[in-house]
DNA sequence: TAGAACTCGGACAGAAAATATCCGAGATCA
DNA sequence: TGATCTCGGATATTTTCTGTCCGAGTTCTA
């Protein structure tokens, strides 16, 4: 089970983005966590395509996010770049080799799909219950109090 | 976040081979499972390592579970198949850029990295709570009580 | 006791996915 | 109107996962 690099620096931008109203291109993000530009581009478009930030384009544009941070969740940025998908894929191996049971008595998943699915349920709850707010607020008490502070400074000055 | 596919096939492999007392090789779980022979194997000798299947060599050798069912969790096999590394790396990119914070200040995980692991945990205990005697219990009773018996008594019969 | 047959075990290719990158379409401002 | 800056999807490269193979070791048989 792994998880895509790219969703670390998703939640880092969406972190980012709740310190700044204007919008900030992708550029500008990408060498503030030291991070390929590009390829934190092609993440970026993927937030986008879910509704989490809004595009500006123009001299002017870059990313915004399109609602108060404390109404994203941080499972929903997982979801944009990892995908929606679960992580365990039944292959219905059940209704193969000489003991196939009948499509008939396969209308449900069976013991073994449910337990997995039980799993990445608490997990996505785990996952739900916390807001891009959250984090912002969390990172900051853990610096003591400067670190968004510093963010929002530092978008803004250096243009 | 992606669960490696032999996860589904090492499950249903110690399902079955707690139906049966005596060592079961890899080709005859293949067969029944509808799977490449070879891969099969390959997930069982992970298994092996990992201390929850025992492996006799010879002509009357296979695999056989090293403990009851009962105390062996679902947890464990998904670990032995998919690695124990966390899904969620962290690459301590709060640590570059022009705002990187000293290392001094790094000692515990960021609000980002304990968010993600505490999902993390939620998942491992409600897979840990499940053991393969479970799984063979509520799949029996799912088929109404006849298919644990049918495992057993096709890995007895063709021999 | 020697032989044969069957088993596992790790080393070897092929395929899929993720990573990283590039240049064109579109919009904003001067 | 023109230039400049932005995003967007299409394009290579690398890593991981999937699938396969043959040799070492053990057990049973004659
Ligand atoms: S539904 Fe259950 S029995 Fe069928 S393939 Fe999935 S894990 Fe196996
Ligand atoms: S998620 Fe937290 S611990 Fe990981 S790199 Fe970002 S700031 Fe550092």
């Amino acid at each position: 089970m792994k998880l895509s690099n790219g969703v670390e620096w998703a939640l880092h931008s969406c972190v980012t983005l709740s310190q700044s109203r204007e919008p900030v291109p992708a550029a500008r993000l990408a060498e503030l966590h030291g991070t390929p530009p590009a390829y934190l581009a092609k993440q970026l478009q993927a937030l986008s395509r879910a509704g989490i930030v809004r595009s500006t384009a123009g001299q002017v544009g870059g990313y915004s996010l399109t609602r108060p941070a404390a109404e994203i969740s941080a499972l929903e940025v997982v979801r944009a770049i990892d995908g929606t998908e679960p992580a365990y894929r039944c292959t219905e191996i059940r209704q193969r080799g000489p003991l196939a049971l009948p499509a008939e008595r396969c209308e449900r998943p069976c013991a073994i799909a449910r337990a997995m699915a039980a799993a990445e349920e608490a997990w996505a709850r785990a996952l739900g219950e916390v807001t891009v707010a959250d984090l912002a607020e969390r990172i900051d008490a853990d610096s003591g109090g400067t670190a968004m502070a510093a963010v929002g400074r530092w978008l803004t000055t250096t243009r």
